[in-house]
DNA sequence: ATGAAAGCGCTAACAG
DNA sequence: CTGTTAGCGCTTTCAT
């Protein structure tokens, strides 16, 4: 037989039942706040518990109930998903729910090769899909309740949350339709993403709503880097014939690069550029003129991705109630855009 | 007696033993790649496994263990560690580097007062500790093996890895003073935190060791946000006398907002004003002029901790080796410096 | 209201 | 080389 070398490390609920004179089960509901028991115990335990510093070990926990309160947060490895102001924002939201809901946020960064070990994980809430749909696929076939997340998934009975980067991007062009530009360009993001192929639609849905014709050398693709947004903007401008005097840019910070290239260049902006971003990345407020941009409630989406999850987490009937969401966008307008220009047509 | 729901949900170590026909111990030696199995039965419980897809409860190893391979990253909830490129780059490497080594990451978002659960915990990363020095104390009081990175904590028995930000801070300033600039400002970055305070103090060394008078007037304070850097650079900029030539700022995110500030009231840059950076971001790159910029090795220093740490967590002598590492930077010179100039010296 | 005891799934002595 | 068995620390019946 084993001796128990309970006084090296660690303190057991058993120690706790000792010093309070009490049994095991009496300390196990004091922990699991089951209203059942005297008040003198109970004070006794906690006292005990203090004493002892004792905390319950979360393993012998899950064990006991099979239950789990980690979440995984699994995070493409995808280079672009780092330009962007978005991962961070959404590693904020998500860390300080869990936070504030105790639950343990486990963080993968993965690629399309690596296989999730499922086993002892709560939720899993998957930060967009990039080449790892049979990760999503293996999850949702083990029963672990499951969230997408800057991803609306149609084809697959999966909840999710994501931006109306479509309705989003149609704002963005209509507004700068109204001001009257018909020569409108297009930077995308990386189109392998669906955020960016959604706002490439958007701008495609915009024009043809109002009858402008969709010019193929008005577009410009990138993979959301500045370097890429750098060459597209000089491209853009120096355009030898009908250049756009209006372009809608994927992100704020390639529609950074996009303004200082024109300043480069000698363009005035707006008055010969006018140019809307995508996110409300706050380094789009600085600058001579600030950016108007679309605003996407990147911190509202990562918090109600937690709060869902969590539902299903405790959710004892397993009625799978799918919940598919678009969260609306918001057309900030500031200082980038202004109405087409009598000299616009002349220079045409 | 309860009834074993088997059937329900989990294959467990007995289902795999029972269809291998080999007791469980086996099956766990197989698990465990203990080699003193035949070849046979190996094979029998590889195909068992295989056939159950079975995944062994990482709790009841734990539990069984008492070994965990959690490492918990605790990151200040701070608002200015968000703003900087260092976060997103540092939680990038450690995490890269945890997948390969199969660790499990925890993600904890902390402020000052939440206090950590350690149970069940491999080890932790503190990345900086700001606020948060009693959490770091609980973690090293209870024996769990920490590390910090980018703090390096002088007064307490504990690994930590650190960019050398004073050597850094030396090496641009000299630079600067190596081209003939006297008059030279500093933009800092907020200074609760040692990389910002350790970058003023170098900043200081090398006007010392030239016999440069240090000027109060000179400094401008900030919380690292592009907002702050605006005003400062505004300020530095307009000074009505001996305005500086040249300027140090604490981070390239600010840097890039000196430069657009300094572009937006007619300066040149570098002619009018030289700048250094600190980071070596990516941005930096783009733009009309490269900045010059201080290289900071963040992912070495994320990869570095999890294998430190990783070497702590599994040894077996609890021999208590405190290492304390200093990483050097590196002054990567591009466009936004000049020597001082004759036109300089005349303004005067 | 409380406690005894049977598990949860796995590992590690120990015996064979 | 393999199996038996006693825990790991906690929860949860089931009696009391």
């Amino acid at each position: 037989m084993r001796v128990k070398k309970n006084s090296s490390g660690n303190i057991s609920i058993n120690d706790v039942a000792r010093l309070a004179g009490v049994s095991i089960t009496t300390v196990s509901r004091v922990i699991n706040k089951i209203l059942t028991v005297k008040e003198k115990n109970r004070i006794r335990v906690q006292e005990a518990v203090k004493q002892l510093k004792f905390q319950p070990s979360i393993f012998a926990q899950r064990l006991a109930t099979g239950k789990s309160n980690v979440v995984a947060l699994v995070i493409p490895r995808y280079e672009g998903i780092f330009y962007s102001y978005y991962a961070l924002e959404l590693i904020r939201g998500i860390g300080t729910l869990c936070e504030a809901l105790k639950l343990d946020l486990l963080l993968h960064l993965t690629d399309s090769r690596t296989s999730l070990n499922l086993k002892g994980i709560g939720g899993i809430i998957f930060a967009d899909i990039i080449g790892n749909r049979a990760q999503l696929e293996d999850a949702l076939a083990s029963g672990i309740p499951s969230m997408v997340i800057n991803n609306y998934v149609e084809d697959l009975e999966v909840s999710c949350i994501a931006i109306d980067n479509i309705r989003g991007a149609l704002d963005a062009v209509n507004y700068l339709i109204d001001l009257g530009h018909r020569k409108i360009g297009h930077i995308t993001g990386d189109l392998i993403t669906q955020a960016a192929a959604w706002r490439f639609e958007g701008y495609k849905r915009a024009l043809k709503k109002n009858n402008i014709e969709f010019r193929q050398d008005y577009v410009f693709k990138t993979d959301y880097s500045r370097g890429q947004a750098r060459l597209a903007a000089e491209k853009l401008i120096k355009m030898p014939q009908a250049a756009p005097t209006a372009v809608f840019v994927a992100s704020d910070s390639m529609a950074l690069e996009v303004m200082t290239v024109a300043r480069e260049l000698g363009r005035k902006i707006p008055g010969d550029l006018s140019i809307v971003g995508f996110d409300d990345n706050p380094s789009g407020l600085y600058g001579p003129v600030s950016l108007t941009t679309v605003r996407q409630p990147l911190i509202r989406m990562a918090e109600e991705s937690v709060k869902e999850l969590n539902l299903l987490i405790s959710r004892k009937d397993k009625g799978i109630k799918v919940k598919k969401v678009l969260l609306p966008t918001e057309l900030v307008i500031r200082e980038s855009c202004q109405p087409l220009t009598f000299e616009h047509i002349q220079k045409q």
